[in-house]
DNA sequence: TTGAAAGCGCTAACAT
DNA sequence: ATGTTAGCGCTTTCAA
């Protein structure tokens, strides 16, 4: 049996309130600390995190929500958050949603069930109602990549807009003109987000943005490899594709080798995210970069924060982050 | 704030133990039933799992230790055992040891702080002697993918020997002669069988295994490249090569890319795992693929059996299971 | 079946 | 600075 804290004072003869005064770091006595100290490594004391939970109210534990664990935009950002959160002292349970609201709002609840005491969460419907019980508890909510409009809680972006319009940008410079998006689900604030800099870029260069040239994919491979096939079937003139998440980039990728089509002669390809991926293919990819780590230490900085300082009044905050750009070889 | 037992109690009339016997499945008057569940509705009651946790010794927790939260195939497995395991209540704590053996032990110390249940576990070092911590503290756990000789407990394994020696054959039966490998690191359990499934198949054959044709990595992308690199140096007749994990299959292929080798003209190829990646190169690869699946609910399977049922002494269990084959374009 | 009461291991208020 | 004591919310004897 683990030994507890009455054992510790049972072989010290000091009282409770000063082994935990100790283990708090409050003052003792040198003298005391010592035999604290040697009764601890004799009896390999270890606080009992469950009994001190139950008594703070807190379970040195944070709650986090993401789509889908097998994105690798995700786990680039849990990776490093996680790192963070454990050197804290900070466990992590994550829950991966699949991409639906339903699950995520059982997840919400299943953490809360848990008594996490905080809430990272990329969320994958638009809605934040159900949020509200995080909040509503005292318990603070940070969100990562997307934001939702009814729910006041300190968030990291990226500048998707700009991302987006700078690499179209690029397009538009090398001459193409009838250039075609694969774009994210329309409820999703990144997709909305990729798809106004698409327009802008667009527009800024005195085109019109054409229906038949944007196809929406929901995110995953597979998607990305049907959105290619059509815009490529309904576009035969179509000379560029930009594509807006990794996945679809990948499945965009599949459906152009099984339709045999030559980059960057035949079509001329901006991608997403995965830097690798990227430079594995023939010829390398030139793609959109989102800075992951920066992310996770924006969002990590922001939830210890609310957790440590008193600070849950402050106004929420709203960090934006720039995106990078990896040339490769698939633009002419 | 919350409501307790205590509330539900009052509101009812009736006793704590009656309450607690209703809430965990007991024998209640319908009549009690009733009331009681009336209650729970009305004051929003939800058991608090610390508190709990505090007297039954269970946290209803996991600790989950993995190599890299970045390698498709730990995301794969984690995801679908996050999936079963919180429908059945528990919650999972990731620790991502960066495959490092020093942050593998701070993980295993951390888990066994937090008080998790048990141990889901794919090492990243050979040695296992602090795994015995859990052991000893009668927690189960199990190990997925690799073996460990001091270890006794439940574990889930591929039949790693007999995935390589099949697809080295594949090569042989096409008339190669020359077959390079690109390696695991020594220590690792999986990398020392799938070099066994090399040798036999060469053997086989009636072959010499050279070293100047086998060259180890890390299991990592730019340790892929790297070996690649350095085969195709050394060894300007080769004709096929072995690509033992995905990292280093993608690593490799980059590195191919880089040299402007043709794949299957100049080289044959076999990568592993990641059917995506392998249908998006041109050509497409053919891949050893694991049943992530299978292994996910065989993980589950045997910890919550150790978990919820008396078996504790039962002898410990190894899976092993069959790994798959899909062919590409690669070979020639 | 139900109730009363002890106690899981810790923290914190209060007293010394 | 240190000791005493009362809970935190639950489970679990033991009696009734």
């Amino acid at each position: 049996m683990a030994a507890t804290m009455k054992d510790i004072a049972k072989m010290t003869g000091l009282g409770l309130a000063t082994i935990s005064s100790y283990l708090n770091g409050g003052n003792v006595r040198e003298k005391n600390r010592i035999k604290i100290e040697e009764a601890i490594k004799e009896l390999h004391f270890e606080v009992n995190e469950v009994a001190r939970g139950l008594k703070t109210n807190k379970t040195k534990t944070i709650g986090v929500i993401i789509p889908e664990l097998n994105m690798v935009f995700c786990t680039q950002i849990i990776t490093e958050v996680e790192d963070l959160l454990r050197n804290r002292g900070y466990a992590m349970i994550i829950c991966d949603c699949r991409s639906d609201e339903k699950r995520e709002e059982e997840a919400v609840d299943f953490l809360l069930h848990k008594r996490v005491d905080g809430l990272i969460i990329m969320p994958s419907g638009k809605q934040g109602k159900h949020l509200e019980k995080f909040t509503n508890a005292g318990k603070p909510v940070v969100l990562i990549d997307r934001k939702l409009k009814e729910v006041e809680c300190d968030c990291v972006l990226v500048d998707n807009e700009g991302a987006v319009r700078d690499a179209v940008n690029r397009f538009l410079v090398a001459g193409h003109k009838r250039i075609g998006m694969i774009a994210g689900p329309e409820e999703i604030y990144t997709a909305k987000e990729r798809y106004r800099g698409y327009c802008m870029a667009m527009e800024e260069a005195g085109l019109t943005v054409e229906d038949r040239l944007i196809v929406r994919g929901d995110y995953t491979i597979e998607s990305g490899a049907a959105a290619m096939k059509r815009l490529f079937s309904q576009n035969p003139d179509m000379t560029a594709v930009f594509v807006s998440n990794y996945e679809m980039t990948m499945g965009a990728i599949i459906e152009v080798n099984e339709l045999g089509i030559e980059i960057p002669g035949q079509l001329s390809f901006i991608g997403f995210d995965n830097l690798e991926f990227a430079k594995a293919n023939i010829p390398k990819l030139s793609i959109v970069t989102q800075p992951t780590k920066d992310i996770a230490s924006h969002v990590f900085d922001l939830l210890l924060r609310r957790l440590e300082s008193n600070v849950g009044w402050e106004k929420k905050q709203i960090v934006k982050l720039n995106t990078g750009f990896v040339e490769g070889k698939s633009v002419k």
